[in-house]
DNA sequence: TTCACTATTGAACAAGTGTTCAATATGCCG
DNA sequence: CGGCATATTGAACACTTGTTCAATAGTGAA
């Protein structure tokens, strides 16, 4: 009888490699938090040994900031592509947006401790912070671009477009942390009402003068 | 010449020596984030050998959720403050709220890193979780109570003062969270301004029915 | 002044962390 | 099939972490 040979490991392209990595860090960081992001964890989740994390990324915290990368990468995409869905009325798109923005997956407490995790890292990492930067105007440009449609198609020049997109995303964002936080105080639902009437009087106020 | 002695450590009420264990708590976080919150490097700024903490505290994690019972406790308390100094009229005095709130110390990027490690404790620590929703409610209590008054004075039986301060307290977070990650992308007088509008939205749009 | 209480100390411990690097084994190419 | 490049391994390292507990020393009372 002979034995079959089990190999103890396979070989992959880095691209393959580096995702699997970056994606058990994500794993890793929604299962237990910043405590979850270790070398030792996450090798295990990918079914890899603790020195390979340091072959493909210079050290652990250039693997999170890659995670902060590709989770921020994918809100957003998940994001556009419900609002794409939502058909070429402006108002219905931004409606989309808010849906989109408080329904599963990223309205999960457990997403929540990722972002924390990314934010605590914001002052020792400059590359984390950049990463921040960057996701977080992309976020607020596609905003502006909505809001922007809105204002053309009401005619009303009076609305700020960069500010009314920061506080829309300053709401949502505030109603998203709470509810991760305590489930309790209001429903998903309600945040949705709450960001529809901001855009309501975004519209409304104005054009009432 | 007979040799001063010089008291290697001194005792104090259990009750001045836990309330500086929990400043130092505070320090440290603001200082370092969720790392700094180390007994040795607690222990390092009171003055006090590692073993005392365990001594006041179930452990690490009880103090860290004292800490958070402070600073929560302490910034509603200067709000508060700063409302009753505003005088008797609502509209002034949520004005005064939203100045406190978007003012040192409290916006503070330091402080945000301290209220991020308490977040990051809400999942391992019932006792944190139960902080946090206790503070929470307190907070949105008194801003109910603003924005209760505010409705008595306009008459209007229309706006849902828990919806509304549910938004309002989330649009403050959110702005006051996003500044803090980066103060380029707009100004705490332009979050107050956010803020302001808001308000005068609830008002202005069930009135101008 | 002496005593006794206890606040305070700090060494010891086990467990965890990130990084390094020589050794290994895998899969491709000739 | 044989050989080579290198992806992958995991032990070793120097640290840091929280907790424990016997020993120490400050301080008010007798």
């Amino acid at each position: 009888m002979s034995e079959l040979p089990i190999p103890k490991h396979h070989r992959v392209t880095q691209e393959v490699r580096r995702e699997a990595l970056i994606r058990a860090t994500l794993d890793c960081l929604a299962e237990a938090g910043s405590d979850g992001a270790s070398v030792r964890k996450i090798a295990a989740r990918a079914n890899v040994s603790i020195g390979l994390i340091n072959h493909y990324f210079a050290g652990i915290e250039a693997l999170v900031a890659e995670a902060y990368r590709l989770l921020a990468t994918e809100l957003l995409e998940s994001i556009e592509k419900a609002v794409e869905e939502a058909g070429t009325e402006p108002r219905a798109k931004i409606s989309a947006f808010f849906r989109q923005s408080f329904a599963p997956p990223n309205l999960d407490y457990k997403v929540l401790h990722v972002w924390i995790a990314f934010w605590s890292m914001t002052r020792r990492s400059h590359e984390v912070q950049s990463i921040h930067d960057e996701t977080y105007g992309a976020y607020r440009t596609v905003l502006e671009g909505l809001l922007g449609a809105l204002k053309d198609q009401s005619g009303d020049q009076e609305i700020s477009v960069r500010l009314a997109a920061i506080g829309l995303s300053a709401l949502i964002d505030g109603l998203w942390l709470e509810w991760c936080l305590n489930q309790k105080t209001f429903s998903p639902d309600e945040a949705i009402r709450l960001c529809e009437a901001w855009v309501e009087s975004l519209i409304t106020v104005r054009s009432g003068r």
